[in-house]
DNA sequence: TGTGACAAATAAGTCTGACTTTTTGTTCCC
DNA sequence: GGGAACAAAAAGTCAGACTTATTTGTCACA
């Protein structure tokens, strides 16, 4: 998604976030900057840079006479995309990807509904193009193609809502949706039911009726949970 | 809220993070490191670090030959507490309070939902207890102590969500509430609509009443959407 | 005229070592 | 036992030298 390993500092950030989040250092553990730094094979410098940018997530607090020490989970910025990634890639990945497809649930139907008011022409065309795309592309195990359209419409939608708070969670709704397509067990093609929700969707939202668009949402999120729930119980 | 100026590089950030994100460097300006340092009075370390956390936070980008490049307000971080406590304080305020408001208004009705799913025992008492201090402080301009307990209720009812990522948006929920009763005009004591909303909300997830905390939350939000409606239209 | 390779300039990136400052823990004295 | 002085530890800061990637410009050659 974003360039990873941009620089040193970058490589540092790589394998000690995804450690942090995975829980490897307990909240509480001390870490020495001077330790690290040999550990990584870095100067420094290097890894004062790195042990910042951890800070700025809050994933760790950095204290003279003490050392950079872990903050608990709650502290966390977890909707740093960084720490999502990191956190998808983890142990606690089915926990968090429940957590963010709750999120979605209360988010896209919101968003939905006030994309039927604002959304452009050149939207709503946009909108269409990709539910033809899902349609074509939801029998034959075409899961690839589908899943292309899939985070292009929810995109849209985000987008196209004028909030800029959801709009934001255009890349957050990508993940979700290729982790699930990825990552879980997804050998079989969509649920048609759900490739016609998101037909009827764009509809909804081209003629300009907010209630149904958010409803129709509503009901395409309350799927995604279901999916979750039959996968991981 | 957070502890600000934690060392120079702190102090930096203090003052170039509200510089960018008001928008004071348009989008492509482009900044060097060393420039930045002699008009700070730092080192090239503590500029060095300043621009890792700007960069983590994805308001600048920082590339070889070219300097530090001013990214698009689109590509912000802005669930960074930090980024929206900067935004806050700038002249986008009222803006940036919609954004937020419409965010509260489409994830607090769920999390109340699950809260009345999951709260526990001690979490149905606090949020009784701070409905009786809303209550206790409605009326006589005791605005500061109001806010204090309006602020715990939606703490503890995103807390008693059982979600993470709404538990984290309790510095946003309280971010927002302490803005509205500092910054705008709010001479006049509080709606008593409102204040009644609360207790019976409350009431509903004490019994567990999902589908009607919900709809009580839905009738907050969208009294404080209405608010934002009257201050400015 | 266009194009490709090569060279120069530039700003970030990296490393090192010396020094400062804050915090903590200990010890010693009253 | 409590408080003040002291010592140690780790982050914080700085300055300077060096490296590397990237851009831009130039010049020769087709």
């Amino acid at each position: 998604m974003t360039t990873p390993g941009r620089g040193l500092h970058g490589h540092v950030l790589d394998t000690l976030g995804p450690a942090i989040t995975a829980g490897e250092y307990p909240p509480g553990s001390v870490l020495r900057t001077d330790e690290l730094a040999q550990q990584f094979d870095v100067s420094r410098s290097v890894m004062r840079e790195a042990v910042r940018v951890l800070e700025s997530m809050h994933l760790v607090e950095s204290r003279r006479r003490v050392g950079v020490t872990v903050r608990p989970k709650s502290e966390w910025n977890v909707y740093d995309p960084q720490v999502i990634r990191w956190r998808l890639a983890g142990a606690d990945r089915p926990h968090q990807l429940r957590s963010l497809t709750v999120l979605r649930s209360a988010v896209e139907p919101v968003a939905a509904g006030l994309a039927a008011k604002n959304a452009t022409a050149q939207q709503c065309a946009e909108l269409t193009e990709c539910a033809l795309g899902m349609v074509a592309n939801s029998r034959g195990h075409r899961l690839e193609q589908y899943l292309f359209h899939d985070v292009a419409f929810h995109r849209v939608i985000l987008n196209a809502s004028g909030n800029e708070m959801f709009a934001r969670l255009g890349d957050v709704v990508a993940e979700v949706l290729t982790g699930r397509t990825h990552h879980e067990v997804m050998f079989e093609d969509p649920d048609p039911a759900a490739v016609t929700l998101h037909v009827k969707l764009a509809e909804a939202v081209r003629e300009g009726d907010a209630a149904r668009a958010e409803e129709l949402t509503r009901e395409i999120t309350v799927g995604a949970l279901q999916e979750l729930d039959i996968l991981a119980p």
